[in-house]
DNA sequence: CGCACCTTTGAGCTCGGTCAAGGGGCGTGG
DNA sequence: CCACGCCCCTTGACCGAGCTCAAAGGTGCG
């Protein structure tokens, strides 16, 4: 397990490509945090003190409205980093809710580490630049959909994104493996969960997917495609 | 002029804060580029060779959809940065395209210089990283309006932005300072000229604008606020 | 003074949001 | 092991914000 640990970190987006002599300190450096089910990493707003590499578990990134409405911004797999903003002037609070999909372990670095370890080996800037812009890309990417796309087309580009990055190949398909309703799927594509339902047995009755309770498996990937970027007239 | 040209560069949000020995090397390395109304500095995809400061004009960013459709970003004012992605590797393509709204001058520098000056003053890749973090902060701010507000919000929100970075107090209000199209508006707002059209209309008669070709003079900003906010009833 | 482009206005329609009601799986406690 | 209750999911009815399309009126520039 230890040594799993130290494999995963050593891929992550944040520490990948550290010379070897300054990744003993990298980990000697981190902090590990554990967080259960529906717990929290930290919150919007929340000064960002941080950053986190997730090791075990699920955690995704939400945004809350003042009206109390939620929105989903992504979902974490182990290796990934959230909070890297920390190494900013502490100053700047987190931009997202990092919230337990699933029990959850990540390991953290206070900015103050973080700053000595940037200054050893510059590389991890340089990972944390690539972070953000991926992060850019990612977001004009859904602002994209969101003003151009059907309802439709962006669950299922978002079923799609879920299978990519969580998915198991089964018999019947491929399991979207994450214990996901269908009010998650509506947080993510922007729409509401009578919305979603609708659609998801729509397609299941055209036998591109199977559902159930908080699980998805998709049969048809292709038709999914299809759909996605709309070359199924309406 | 050359003066002025050096003192937006040294407030730039990318190099605020630089060492005055460094500055010069700045200044020294720059390289000036001038586009005409409706030219491109880059388009998206391209890939990512130069950053820019803008130093005169207006510049806009969009995005093109597969379809043909636009949305704009943001639009830049002197001392902005925009292209700061240079700093990662060239292959990493620009997220977005930049255009002119009116004849405009920017300096460039291209990703090799700059690593030079990255290496002499590090608090340069700290901006590269506060930059990008507002964008992030920015984009967020977006995705949530569209998700969540109606679009007669999103279009108050669209006129107060643009009034606070390119307003003009004169008597009437505070007239926007750019020759911008109902369209233009929409593509902001993610709605359709039509619609834009009627609204500020129908703002106009409440007193709340002046409207004209190219022209919107806002009246009552406090007003428009509270449509932003939701303050006003349906 | 003509043409290109920006803008307005109307009519119709549809996507998808809202609300209400009820079905069904799963874990927990008796 | 059963049953209760919570939470997730489905389905129907309704409706309204905003998109689409068509047509025509302004305005300013060359």
């Amino acid at each position: 397990m230890e040594k799993d640990v130290e494999e995963i970190v050593r891929q992550s987006n944040l520490f990948k490509d550290v010379d070897p002599d300054i990744f003993t300190q990298v980990m000697d450096s981190s902090l590990p945090r554990s967080v259960e089910e529906d717990g929290y990493f930290f919150m919007q707003g929340d000064p960002a003190t941080h950053a986190y590499v997730l090791v075990k578990g699920r955690v995704k990134m939400i945004q809350i409205t003042p009206n109390g409405q939620q929105i989903t911004m992504r979902i974490m797999t182990p290796g990934q980093t959230y909070g890297g903003i920390a190494l900013l002037n502490p100053q700047a609070g987190y931009p997202a809710t990092a919230q337990a999909v699933e029990d959850s372990i990540a390991l953290a670095w206070d900015t103050a580490r973080l700053r000595e370890l940037v200054e050893k080996d510059p590389s991890i800037s340089l990972n944390v630049m690539e972070l953000m812009h991926g992060y850019i890309s990612e977001l004009q990417e859904r602002q994209k959909a969101l003003v151009t796309d059907r309802v439709e087309q962006r669950i299922a580009r978002i079923l799609l994104k879920l299978a990519a990055q969580s998915g198991r190949k089964i018999d019947e398909g491929v399991l979207i493996d994450l214990p996901i309703t269908r009010q998650d799927i509506a947080e993510m594509s922007g729409t509401t969960l009578f919305t979603v339902s609708r659609t998801l047995n729509e397609w299941e009755r055209g036998g591109l997917l199977e559902i159930g309770r908080e699980r998805v498996v998709i049969r048809d990937p292709h038709g999914l495609v299809s759909i996605a970027d709309e070359l199924v007239e309406r």
